[in-house]
DNA sequence: ATCATCGTTCGACACACGTCGAACTTCGCG
DNA sequence: CGCGAAGTTCGACGTGTGTCGAACGATGAT
């Protein structure tokens, strides 16, 4: 298993950052995440293919939005709220405050 | 000249305020618009063409960040702080906050 | 009326993005 | 060892995006 490899807190960009949340999907997986400690991959209930999930989570990691840990077949991931709170302060809970309040609408496929 | 059409407050979506913002280029123009009343395009200085500064605003306008108004052949931007501060209370300040801390490099052309 | 100016629209182009299924890798388990 | 489960990677596909110059439209100035 190659080393999984995150930003340090000092490169996460505010256009990368916004980017990665200007995605329904990862704008519910990030809410999603902000519920709990952390969650493997296969937890995260989004309606997208599980490659798609993975690729979602690549974007919010390379972003430098989510911290992701091996533990054996399973990747746990979790939000890096501290990093983003300080980088950023206050975005992260403006950005949840108002997804929980206007849940995401994830466009089903039909 | 026809109508220059806006969202309505309520209209205004997380994600599509998120991905407008995720430009480095209408970073900036926010940034910028932040910093004064009103501006007409011509006086926005960001090193793209007049098209592409055209359309940046034109996103911006959808996206329902910002306001135009015809005033002759001229056209002049604001910012809708007050829609986007109810809408999402917080977040266009430390966006900003964050957008002039750390100034938007805006690629320069070759 | 003619012309210059400001801005929008139109094509075009290259590139990035979201999505999927299939193939692959890695691990746990019987 | 061999099988199945969890994720990742790959290739493909359609669509969206940022960019430009050229053409166009509207307005103000001469």
């Amino acid at each position: 298993m190659r080393a999984i490899s995150h930003p340090v807190r000092e490169q996460l960009s505010l256009p990368g950052v916004l980017h990665a949340l200007s995605d329904p999907v990862r704008l519910e997986i990030v809410r999603a995440l902000a519920g709990c400690i952390e969650a493997s991959s296969g937890e995260i209930a989004v309606p997208v293919s599980k490659s798609t999930l993975s690729h979602h989570l690549k974007v919010l990691r390379d972003a430098g939005l989510t911290q992701t840990r091996a533990v054996g077949v399973h990747r746990f991931v979790s939000l890096r709220a501290g990093d983003i709170e300080a980088r950023f302060p206050g975005l992260l809970g403006c950005v949840l405050e108002q997804a929980s309040r206007a849940p995401v609408t994830v466009a089903r496929r039909v």
